[in-house]
DNA sequence: ATTGAAAATGAATATTATTATCATTAGAGA
DNA sequence: TCTCTAATGATAATAATATTCATTTTCAAT
């Protein structure tokens, strides 16, 4: 699903609740769903008043629980104390692994485990859409730091 | 692996980073040890704190950080803006598999996956330590009805 | 085009979970 | 036992998220 029909879709999801499209709002969903990343709502201020200086911190928050509501966006939590959203579909997805000592974040894709994935399923009687993986472990530097503890 | 178990691995791994043994330290870890669901730290302090009542929550916080970091325990997000720690099956982990339109759930088991994961780790540098799989899909029920749809 | 009720905005404040500080206490090897 | 180091627990600091409220904007009905 490109942008312009993310859009639509906000669209009839908010007049069936009875929302209001205002230039904030539509300008956040707009530049959130031109985004790759896993953004965090700093990130996406940042982006935004690039453009519309005066936006506020609460309307992007705002804007991001109704696109999160909605079904547009996809809400994670990685466990560094910071919600980040992430854009559907777009180029394909990825998957994470995260350090349990620091926090960062790598992404990586493997379709041979996408294939396994399937398969493990197929024996079950399931058929896979869609799936979420976080591998946890230790980064370069903090298994470095470990060993030097 | 069962709680005795996982105390001789967690002293094994303060031993190694010089950390010591405390009656705090060792009774909180137990107890978790001895949960089977996602505790939050406030319910595992209500739990620690029936029958030790001077326990601090700076305690319990930094032991379930120690069991995170050692592997012991797996901190996970699910949104509601609390830490919540999972113990490790006794029976080896295992992933899931749910339905996207029933919720029915079913679990599976796959060390060709895990190879495949911790081999996706290295290129990135990182070391593994555990993970989480979540497939999303449609069951054998679900699918056949979406046929007859 | 005008109006007015309902909703949205943005600045500021409140709330809550997490993390750090620090004086004191306790563990473990010599 | 002594001594060094780490742990504890009370409290304070931090940071993300949520709420409040006066003002502004939207939009449907006129």
């Amino acid at each position: 699903m490109n942008p312009a029909n993310k859009m639509e879709q906000l669209s009839a999801y908010m007049s069936g609740k009875g929302l209001k499209s205002t230039s904030q709002r539509d300008y956040i969903a707009d530049t959130f769903f031109r985004t790759n990343t896993h953004i965090s709502l700093e990130e996406l201020l940042g982006k935004v008043r690039r453009k519309h200086k005066g936006i506020g911190y609460a309307t992007v928050y705002r804007t991001m629980k109704l696109l999160s509501e909605s079904g547009l966006a996809l809400s994670r939590q990685f466990g560094d104390g910071q919600t980040r959203y992430e854009n559907l579909p777009a180029d394909g997805h990825h998957d994470h692994i995260i350090c349990i000592k620091c926090s960062k974040i790598a992404e990586f894709h493997n379709p041979k485990i996408e294939a396994l994935q399937s398969e493990a399923a197929k024996k079950l009687g399931y058929t896979v859409v869609n799936h979420k993986m976080e591998l946890y472990g230790y980064c370069a530097d903090c298994a470095v730091k470990d060993r030097e503890a």
